[in-house]
DNA sequence: GCGACAG
DNA sequence: ATCTTGTCGC
């Protein structure tokens, strides 16, 4: 069923702080995931500094056989500069109106970034996923808040620490392939840290990044960009 | 005050 | 995020 929007996007740094405080209390961390999963997606974004343009990808892939089913970008002008712990309000946007153009609806979303990882618990994963209301994992490639033993973080692919921030465990880091540096996993909502890092592993095909994730990286850095005064280039898209 | 700081 | 060649290791 259809909802109305959340909030604006165009805010200043002061609204969107307080507004991630008041995002954070309506995440739920318990597994709201369909009976079976069937599809999973995934979504990233890339910047072309030249143009000022941002595009995302959305990625669908079926489970737990992981093959691409649907693949989809969107394309916009670049909203705001990179700000630490408000990356939401300058890729969520786009990201969402990616996923928008998905015919079949997943039954997990994988994002590039920390889910509640965050230090205001409002991560670009917990952020699009309260949004769509859909479960969310923030799949982060280095950290942003938070501590971790290094030490006991075993090698070998599928060990996993968790990450603690103020005395509270809000994510792991998980080590996705042996001998390769860590993911940094946290739920972004509809779902448990527990079930985040199961799903990451199950989606991972031998590389560090899980096949969601991997796969929209890819699509959103295919060197396709719209040339803004050549109507001739539309014809690029694959 | 100083260092840290997703993409 | 993006820049950017070769290179060390499994």
């Amino acid at each position: 069923m259809m909802r109305p929007p959340l909030h604006e996007w165009n805010l200043t740094v002061e609204q969107a702080v307080a507004l991630q405080h008041e995002l954070a209390s309506q995440i739920i961390l318990e597994d709201h995931l369909s009976e079976s999963v069937r599809f999973v997606a995934g979504v990233d974004m890339a910047i072309n500094e030249e143009h000022e343009m941002a595009r995302a990808a959305v990625v669908l892939l079926s489970y737990p056989e992981l093959e691409i089913v649907e693949r989809h970008v969107y394309e916009e002008p670049v909203r705001m500069p990179y700000i630490p712990g408000l990356l939401s309000f300058r890729e969520a946007p786009a990201v969402m109106g990616a996923f928008q153009q998905l015919r079949q609806k997943p039954d997990l979303l994988m994002v590039d970034g920390q889910g509640i990882a965050h230090p205001r618990r409002m991560g670009i994963g917990a952020h699009v996923g309260l949004w769509l209301n859909i479960p969310t994992i923030g799949c982060a490639k280095s950290l942003l808040c938070g501590h971790y033993d290094k030490e006991a973080l075993a090698e070998e692919a599928g060990s996993w620490v968790p990450l603690v921030y103020k005395k509270e465990v809000i994510g792991a880091v998980v080590r996705t392939r042996t001998r390769v540096n860590p993911l940094f996993i946290s739920p972004g909502h509809l779902i448990s840290l527990e079930t985040s890092i199961r799903y990451v592993l199950a989606c991972g095909k031998g590389y560090r990044l899980p096949e969601t994730t991997r796969q929209a990286d890819k699509l959103s850095k295919d060197n396709h960009w719209i040339e803004p005064d050549d109507n001739q280039q539309l014809s690029l898209w694959s």
